[in-house]
RNA sequence: GCACCAUUCGUCUAGGGGUUAGGACACAAGAUUUUCAUUCUUGUAACAGGGGUUCGAUUCCCCUAUGGUGUACCA
């Protein structure tokens, strides 16, 4: 309540822009947990009148995927998350915003630290950590870490001499700069989700922050980065949280703590289980997607559907990721992107990590899809139509998508719970068969056949109509007779109302699919 | 192991010292529907455990348990 309270007021009371970046690393598909930082980052930026901002960490070159950039890019836009800078529109006054690009300025800082004393050149090699890490281990040390005791033993610019220290970077051996964690030390720092966070100093490492080839670090990166580009408002994962110790003693060092952006660490999307982070294996084991859009995998060539691919709506996608960790306080569930821009705040952020629950983006979906015209949802299906080469007049598409829209989640299901209304049945669902076809089922369609015929002007009401008069001559009911009609039409037992599905299919059609069914279907 | 974070129906969550602990998804039943679906109604179902503090704790404090994250020259 009081943290509210407090971030409330320095939220609308920051005089300054708000500027809040998403940051991911180019490293592969963006996953759904990502594409929900982003758009909190998003919502929050426009609740506020600030400025949304894409960076690129790829400071990892080994890591680095071809494509991974451009599909971030796509996997935004579909979802409606704009950014006012990026890569692609950058602000001169901030530019570049990919890590990669700006390794002189890292260099520059981690030269300032250096300097001041808060960092220190390393040269010790892999197998040398490994054998400290094992030695420690061997002493049955808590925590075996390069921190304050340990670097010491080992070789940096803080145990050899100077004029070695030197030489060794003149003759280009490889090192590293770390940072120097003071020994004894609380760090603390204010989250706007879960209030005052403290850590013992020694409970961190002394961070790499330039590694052997040149490029910095995230730790370092991501400071400098944010410093620069005048960040006010960190919104990550609580994948961060732990190391967020050593980012505030990073801008205390380089002199920035005055001007330290806010942090807000978001609960972690788990998997359906509750059993870890969500992550991609996840999606293939539980049968749903993970990404947001379909990703091929440039190594394997792999693709994977993502959530457009299944027909999920950009909407129901966001609507469901917003409620993912957030409530609006209110018992409101359907949220359009401008209404959850209104809603949005991180005081109403949750501190727990969430499942991943499919069934629940599923039932958003259909909402969605409830909601929408004819018009709209007639284009998802005329594609698959098209497809399939089949044309047919528009309006029929629109009637298709209206009698079907009740029944479905998807937009793709249109084309697979409606085929018969384009192509007659070639197979008939034995169950009904054997349960509703007979003879005297088979005799009175006949008869009805005959009626429909001469039927003058075929719709719904006179097919109706038309059959109402045939079962009272025989005296059954229309139950009795209905799904063997439907049966001879359709080739399934279930459907939208028949009638007006009989005045989609036509009158020819109708006939002809009964007289088809009358002449081959095996009486019981 | 160590550090940090978390813990309300199966799931997402609201709430908060005295409530019949509310909503949504899912599930179940009923109604409507000639079928299936939709829709409507109803129902099942939760404060992790133990200590405090208090007249009273699910709510505040501590401990334990459980879970998560981190512990890389990855982000």
């Amino acid at each position: 309540m009081h943290d509210n309270l407090q971030n409330n007021l320095s939220v609308t009371s920051y005089m300054e822009k708000v500027r809040v970046r998403f940051a991911p690393s180019p490293t592969g598909a963006l996953h759904i947990g990502g594409v929900r930082t982003a758009l909190f980052n998003y919502l929050f930026a426009r609740k506020h009148k600030g400025t949304m901002i894409l960076r690129i960490e790829d400071t990892d070159q080994e890591r680095f995927v071809p494509g991974a950039e451009e599909y971030i890019r796509e996997a935004l836009e579909w979802c409606g998350i704009e950014l006012d800078e990026s890569p692609w529109n950058p602000s001169p006054k901030y530019a570049p915003y990919r890590q990669s690009e700006r390794k002189a300025i890292y260099k520059q800082y981690a030269m300032q630290l250096i300097e001041s004393g808060h960092a220190y050149y390393a040269f010790d090699t892999e197998a040398e950590l490994e054998e400290m890490r094992e030695r420690l281990k061997a002493a049955r040390v808590a925590s075996p870490q390069y921190n304050a005791i340990t670097r010491t033993t080992m070789k940096n610019s803080l145990t050899l001499p100077e004029d070695e220290v030197k030489k060794r970077i003149e003759s280009g051996e490889p090192y590293v700069i770390r940072l120097k964690v003071p020994r004894k030390e609380e760090i603390r720092f204010h989250d706007m989700i879960r209030g005052w966070i403290m850590v013992h100093s020694h409970a961190l490492d002394d961070k790499v922050l330039m590694k052997s080839d040149g490029m910095p670090t995230y730790h370092l990166a991501n400071v400098v980065d944010d410093h620069l580009m005048e960040i006010t408002h960190v919104i990550r994962g609580e994948e961060w949280l732990p190391s967020a110790p050593v980012h505030v003693l990073l801008y205390r060092y380089l002199g920035w703590e005055k001007t330290m952006p806010r942090f807000a660490h978001l609960p972690l999307i788990l998997k359906p289980d509750g059993n870890g982070k969500l992550s991609k294996r996840d999606g293939d084991l539980g049968g749903f997607p993970v990404f947001p859009i379909e990703w091929t995998d440039p190594d394997t060539g792999k693709t994977v559907a993502g959530y457009r691919e299944s027909g999920y709506f950009p909407e129901a996608v966001v609507n469901f990721l917003a409620l993912l960790g957030w409530n609006p306080g209110t018992h409101q569930e359907i949220f359009s992107m401008a209404e959850l821009i209104e809603a949005f705040s991180l005081e109403r952020v949750g501190k727990s990590g969430t499942k991943f629950d499919i069934e629940k983006a599923r039932w958003f979906n259909q909402q969605y899809l409830k909601a929408k015209s004819d018009e709209e949802l007639a284009q998802y299906l005329l594609k698959d139509l098209e497809k399939n080469g089949i044309q047919v007049p528009f309006s029929k598409v629109k009637a298709v998508c209206s009698l079907l829209k009740e029944r479905v989640i998807y937009p793709t299901e249109f084309w697979k719970e409606g085929k018969y209304f384009f192509v007659p049945p070639t197979q008939y669902d034995e169950k009904i068969l054997s349960k509703k076809w007979n003879s005297e089922s088979v005799k009175i369609l006949t008869d009805y056949l005959s009626a429909l015929s001469s039927v003058a002007t075929f719709n719904a009401a006179t097919a109706k109509q038309a059959l109402e008069n045939v079962i009272s001559q025989h005296g059954i009911a229309m139950g009795k007779i209905l799904q063997s009609l439907r049966l001879a039409l359709t080739g399934v037992g279930g459907g939208p109302e028949l009638f007006p599905l009989m005045e989609v299919l036509g009158k020819e059609e109708c006939i002809k699919r009964l007289e088809n069914a009358l002449q081959t279907l095996p009486v019981a």
